[in-house]
DNA sequence: TTAATCACG
DNA sequence: ACGTACGTGATTAAC
């Protein structure tokens, strides 16, 4: 038996729009979450039930005669937002150029369509599948018409077969009933009225004994309920009354299966999409993903602009095998403007290219296996005679100095500068690149990254294609993007921060940070111990045993089992987070353990094990600093994240004397005091806050003495408490509900400090007015080195994301300039032990902190080179200050 | 894959 | 009336 599927497609779009991230549009501001959430709902459809043919239909306005019978009708529905309306003619032209049929009728509704669709269905023989989140069209089930329910939840798509089976065992009745089951209870989604003071539990236990509204009201007035369900007072009343209603919900509940349409299932047979009308269409959405599923490719000749220097074909290219050729090649390389530089990772292959001529490029080929010397040719190619340009240079010298290969030359990085350009957009592929900034499709980097692309046996083609097509953007980009960081003002940035800094960073995960294995161990034996104890003191508090780490089943155990108040509430389910713990404590003895527990348990899973699992041989750690990640400038250190060990708590610290110096070696470890106050001080211009640091005093005590109105000698330890979290909120934009979270005291209370803090703080007050005010003109904030954040939820109608975009004018560029100092501190550190021939290395920074390894000999002069280089990156009305310190491991030199 | 939690500045 | 601090990454559970 051939199967029609049949969507309801003002039901599918609807979940699909509120199911899917509402963010999602391009880059002009269009919508565009509706189509992608119902095109993967699609897709995923296919996948399940591989129907012979497939249609959707559509909603064209309620019918009339519905209008004359209850003029509610539908009423609601009229108010779909314009972010949706405007989805539904694009969704509607990639489904024509999927070649798939759409049904609408005016006067018609989707499901009524449906109705019709399926009984031609049926009578031609056919089965049928119909795709709709309306329950409604439960009645349309039969034996050979089945009902996917959909829904999303949490994004998450999930659907649910409906047989006539399923059905009666769910509702105790046949499909067709569900008819008078609407008319009795009614539907308010669909202003279906129902009887008054009938709910579902009544009306499904009238359906259930009568099947039908004419039986049951036969049977008045003495109906019974289902067995086992006792009848409610007042419902034979109610039913006598809602008679009327009943009827008429009825007529309004039924699906209609006679709409005037031309239905032939073999009309709907699947068919091959229309790929030159799909491929632009998803270019123009920028579904760059769903155009890789399809298999799309651009049409020729026309579509987005194309750059002709890469377009393979218009780019020759060799593999050089000779010395003599390489020379050649070096030669002409030395004359251009820069070369575009494509390594695989393992360097074994290195793809050149430049462009000799207007439009012309050329593209070379270096194999380790097709070329004598490659180390030299190597080191030839990243001498400083030739200028390059290159996609991800931290990666690339990274690869070069563990060969032995110091690399000069590389004089753009387009990975970094499309990451200045645009620090919220994540992922910087080539491929991506490509797209967004000149609109075209590149083939993934997978086909030349993946193992033995090159190798003997592969077919070379796809990966060479790739690897030119890749190479020649390079080259393009370029251009591009140095020009627009000029625009934006960010060529200082670039040249003098950013782009250095690869190389530095490359570096520092070469040298590594040295750990003491064995005494990493034993830390992880003692916590292992420790956590047995606490897990059974938890059980035998509980009276059961259960995955204390789900906190799922945690909180069922603290909240119904034990009885315990319930703080907060999260998605899922109780919130059971340190903060509501702390809350509880005292309440239950069970508390403190799985507090213990906790700390514990992350200690043992994140650091003691996770630590020893990335160990290198030679008993280093190598972790990658990402320096195209962060929304503002920062660093981040990933596998293993050196940047979050712990030290607040005594337990955790522990850990830090395990990061260690090697022999004969020290650790100097130098971090900026307060910088991101003092840089809100100098920023926004506040005489009061920049004469309180030059005093030297402690900028706490000095806060809590003018906010609280006492001479500094009486701040109290609480004082200061409460002026330091409001020192570090303002950082935030915070709000006095948070403060007042933060420090235990009411809103009121915290508005008041608020108060005061600017009272005497004018400046600071000022300047967050003025930085908001103008990012909302800008669009955009900046550091004091130009670095930029653009702030588009500044201009969102949601009062939190709007919220959301203040506290980030606020606070990224002051968070963004105390990255970039620390930045050109670590280029200058770097630059300057060298320079005084010294043999100690940055080994890491962690945002205000930066650690050199040294020889013990070298400690005090390294100690006073870094603090003299981190203070003097620039000069402020509030001068920087770095605290410095040396010992033989982490713990001790912090 | 996402959510919850918790480690850091 | 909203919903409540900026920036990260790793682990675990559960879908």
């Amino acid at each position: 038996m051939k199967k029609l599927m049949v969507l309801d497609g003002n039901s599918i779009v609807n979940r699909a729009f509120y199911g899917v991230s509402q963010n999602l549009t391009t880059r002009s501001g269009q919508p565009t979450n509706a189509v992608l959430g119902f095109l993967n709902i699609l897709n995923k459809l296919l996948e399940e039930e591989y129907p012979d043919a497939l249609c959707v239909t559509f909603d064209r306005k309620a019918p009339t005669f519905r209008h004359l019978a209850y003029e509610g009708y539908k009423a609601q529905r009229k108010g779909m937002p314009e972010e949706l309306a405007s989805q539904l003619p694009i969704l509607k032209d990639v489904l024509s150029a999927m070649n798939i049929p759409m049904y609408e009728l005016d006067g018609w509704e989707a499901d009524d369509l449906i109705g019709t669709i399926s009984k031609k269905d049926t009578a031609a023989g056919w089965a049928t599948v119909i795709v709709t989140g309306d329950k409604d069209s439960l009645q349309l089930v039969t034996d050979t018409a089945t009902v996917k329910l959909v829904s999303t939840r949490m994004g998450r798509t999930t659907t649910r077969d409906m047989t006539p089976d399923a059905f009666r065992e769910e509702y105790g009745f046949d499909p067709i009933h569900i008819i008078d089951l609407k008319a009795l209870m009614g539907d308010a989604s669909d202003n279906i009225p129902g009887v008054k003071g009938v709910g579902e539990k009544t009306a499904m236990a009238l359906i259930q004994r009568y099947q039908t509204v004419d039986a049951l009201y036969e049977a008045m007035p003495t109906p019974e309920m289902a067995p086992g369900v006792p009848a409610k007072p007042g419902v034979i009343k109610k039913l006598q009354e809602g008679e009327e209603q009943a009827r008429m919900s009825y007529d309004l509940a039924t699906i209609r299966c006679d709409a005037p349409i031309q239905f032939n299932p073999q009309d709907n047979l699947r068919r091959e999409v229309d790929n030159a009308r799909l491929y632009q269409l998803f270019l123009e959405l920028e579904f760059s993903k769903l155009i890789d599923k399809y298999h799309l490719t651009a049409p020729q000749g026309e579509g987005a602009p194309r750059q002709e220097a890469m377009v393979e074909g218009t780019c020759t290219s060799e593999v050089v095998e000779s010395a003599q050729r390489l020379q050649e090649l070096l030669e002409l390389w030395r004359g251009q403007d820069c070369v575009a530089v494509l390594p695989l990772p393992s360097l074994d292959v290195v793809c050149v290219e430049c462009a000799p001529a207007e439009n012309q490029g050329h593209a070379a080929l270096l194999r380790s296996d097709r070329l004598e010397g490659y180390n030299e040719a190597l080191k030839a190619l990243f001498g400083p005679d030739i200028r390059k340009v290159v996609h991800g240079s931290k990666e690339l010298c990274r690869a070069l100095l563990a060969e032995g290969i110091a690399p000069e030359g590389i004089v753009f990085d387009t990975e970094v500068a499309a990451y200045l350009l645009a620090p919220t957009d994540g992922s910087y592929d080539l491929e991506k690149l490509g797209l967004t900034y000149y609109n075209q499709e590149f083939p993934k980097a997978a086909a030349y990254l993946s193992d033995g692309a090159f190798g003997p046996l592969a077919d070379p083609t796809a990966p060479m294609a790739a690897l030119l097509s890749h190479t020649a953007l390079i080259r393009c980009l370029r251009d591009t993007l140095a020009e627009r960081l000029g625009e934006l003002g960010m060529d200082k940035l670039y040249t003098e921060i950013e782009l250095p800094l690869c190389r530095v960073l490359a570096e520092m995960e070469l040298e590594g940070f040295r750990i003491d294995r064995g005494a990493l161990a034993s830390f992880g034996e003692m916590l292992s111990g420790r956590i047995d104890r606490a897990q059974g003191s938890i059980y035998l508090l509980a009276g059961e045993e259960f995955n204390i780490n789900s906190t799922q089943q945690l909180g069922h155990i603290l909240f119904d089992n034990l009885g315990l108040p319930p703080v907060k509430k999260t998605k899922t389910g109780y919130s059971t987070n340190a903060e509501v713990l702390e809350k509880l404590r005292g309440k239950h003895p069970i508390i403190e353990e799985i507090l213990e527990y906790r700390q514990l348990t992350k200690l043992k899973s994140t650091y003691a094990d996770g630590l020893d699992k990335v160990i290198d041989p030679d008993g280093r750690i190598h972790t990658s600093f990402q320096n195209t990640v962060t929304a503002t400038g920062r660093l981040s250190s990933t596998e293993p994240n050196l940047q979050n060990i712990p030290v607040r708590t005594e337990l955790g610290a522990e850990l830090r004397k395990m990061f260690v110096a090697g022999p004969g070696m020290v650790l100097v470890d130098a971090d900026y005091s307060q910088i991101e106050l003092r840089l809100l001080a100098c920023m926004a211009g506040d005489q009061a806050m920049i004469d309180g640091f030059n005093s030297g005093a402690d900028i706490h005590t000095i806060t809590a003495s003018q906010v609280f109105g006492v001479p500094q000698e009486e701040v109290t330890p609480l004082m200061r408490r409460s002026a330091k979290a409001v020192n570090f909120g303002i950082v935030y934009g915070i709000s006095p509900f948070s403060l007042s979270q933060d420090i235990g005291v009411t809103v009121q209370q915290a508005k008041e400090y608020m108060d005061k803090y600017f009272a005497h703080y004018a400046g600071v007050r000022t300047y967050m007015d003025g930085v908001v005010e103008q990012a909302k003109k800008d669009g955009y904030v900046s550091t004091l080195f130009g670095r930029r954040r653009w702030v588009p939820e500044l201009k969102s109608s949601n009062f939190n994301t709007r919220s959301f975009g203040e506290r980030v004018a606020l606070n990224a560029p002051i968070q963004g300039t105390a990255a970039d100092i620390i930045k050109l501190a670590m280029i200058r550190v770097r630059d300057r032990l060298l320079r005084d021939s010294l043999k100690g290395r940055l080994v890491l920074q962690v945002h205000d902190e930066l650690i050199v390894e040294c020889p013990e000999e070298e400690a005090e002069a390294v100690c006073a080179l870094v603090k003299e280089e981190m203070e003097a990156v620039v000069s402020l009305p509030v001068s920087l200050l770095a605290d410095t310190g040396s010992g033989k491991t982490w713990a001790e030199a912090h």
